[in-house]
DNA sequence: GGAATTAATAAACAGTGTTCAGTACATTTG
DNA sequence: CAAATGTACTGAACACTGTTTATTAATTCC
């Protein structure tokens, strides 16, 4: 390969993240109806054309601004995590700092999880890597709570699915401000409380 | 009242009708993208501005959509939960009915659960007398299962938001295509199933 | 029947995602 | 070094979007 050929790929990774900070910034400044490809232009102060020279649409975009979030949750769970040994701290500790995460990065949230439109990214119709290492991180921890006989169950992958399903909904309807029975209260805390609530009906105490 | 005031109100409750069916319709045969004022206005034969003269905006527009599809669930509750007395089997019918709801109406789910604009008309900033009056049925049901000690856990309205979080969060996964690592299973099963093990957990067994 | 009211319209405005012919500059070639 | 090639980028155009408003047409009232 080339020398030329080779900065030209450096600098593709670089515009295309050039691209996505900008689109995220907007995100998180403006809300979501305010990431347009021309206000995204704009602040990169490139014309609007010039943004689908790096991605087939707006989809894709989408999809890259979603991963860019996965690799921050990423950072935050094994900064939290990786010194515990306990599986059953750990779960706690996950959840923890899915729902922290959550409330203190909502739009990440929604790009991760809620949104339609990074799923609708053509080029990753089948896999999604960034999702499934995230889950992986779960699955592991629940696998050896099982076998270290911690919890009760036997199937890792519906208990983990349900850990996960049970957060995803609590932080998702107060997202989508359906808790509206719940005003007044301090929600983070309330998910928090009934996510040790379920937690401590799995553990296996003796 | 006068009689033209009379049929004027009847007339407007008509049209109003007329426009949150075009717009369902619309919805679920061609996509939330496809639900355009244009599009509607074509559908029922009449000028796109004639829609603002039933509707202050679109989110006012979805939110009459979103309440058209909680009086349908609204219904399925009613029919398959009125004859069931013991508490317990209530909620059971009660989370296989709403995962069932979801399955079979997934765009009306997203309407009622997921989406954003309903929840942004103005006119209903504050209260939420549908959703509120579906979560009264399930908070009902804890209650007397608390009161006849067939659950474990004191807070009623606690008890209600997990199961009903547990249940949005796997079918809004679902929905939103985030549960790729569960490709090749049926998915309204693995529900129903991990519904059923999270119930079985918390009925007190003696 | 003439005046007042009003439901409905069509056009306009400002925005959207996306495409594409053209330009201007960088690199390669003769 | 100059000419030819390649290409990153542009900006205008297309077909949409939600929303507003002056105008029209029909109905009700007196």
């Amino acid at each position: 390969m080339s020398a030329l050929q080779n900065r030209r790929e450096r600098e593709i990774v670089e515009m295309r993240q050039l691209i996505v900070d900008a689109a995220i910034k907007l995100f998180i400044e403006e809300g979501y109806e305010k990431v347009s490809i021309r206000s995204i232009a704009q602040r990169i102060q490139y014309a609007p054309g010039t943004i689908y020279l790096y991605f087939k649409d707006r989809d894709a975009l989408f999809f890259a601004m979603h991963e860019w979030a996965f690799t921050k949750l990423m950072v935050v769970f094994k900064t939290n995590l990786f010194s515990i040994k306990n599986p059953i701290e750990k779960l706690r500790a996950m959840s923890v700092t899915y729902v922290n995460f959550a409330f203190k990065n909502p739009e990440l949230y929604d790009l991760m999880f809620i949104l339609q439109e990074p799923m609708c990214a053509e080029e990753n119709a089948e896999n999604w890597a960034c999702g499934m290492a995230v889950f992986k991180i779960l699955q592991e921890i629940i696998d050896e709570s099982l076998v270290q006989k911690l919890i009760k169950g036997e199937s890792a992958p519906m208990i983990s699915f349900m850990f996960w399903s049970s957060l995803h909904g609590m932080v998702s309807l107060h997202l989508r401000n359906r808790l509206r029975m719940y005003d007044g209260l301090d929600l983070e805390s309330l998910i928090q409380l009934t996510s040790e609530t379920l937690l401590t009906q799995f553990v296996i105490t003796e």
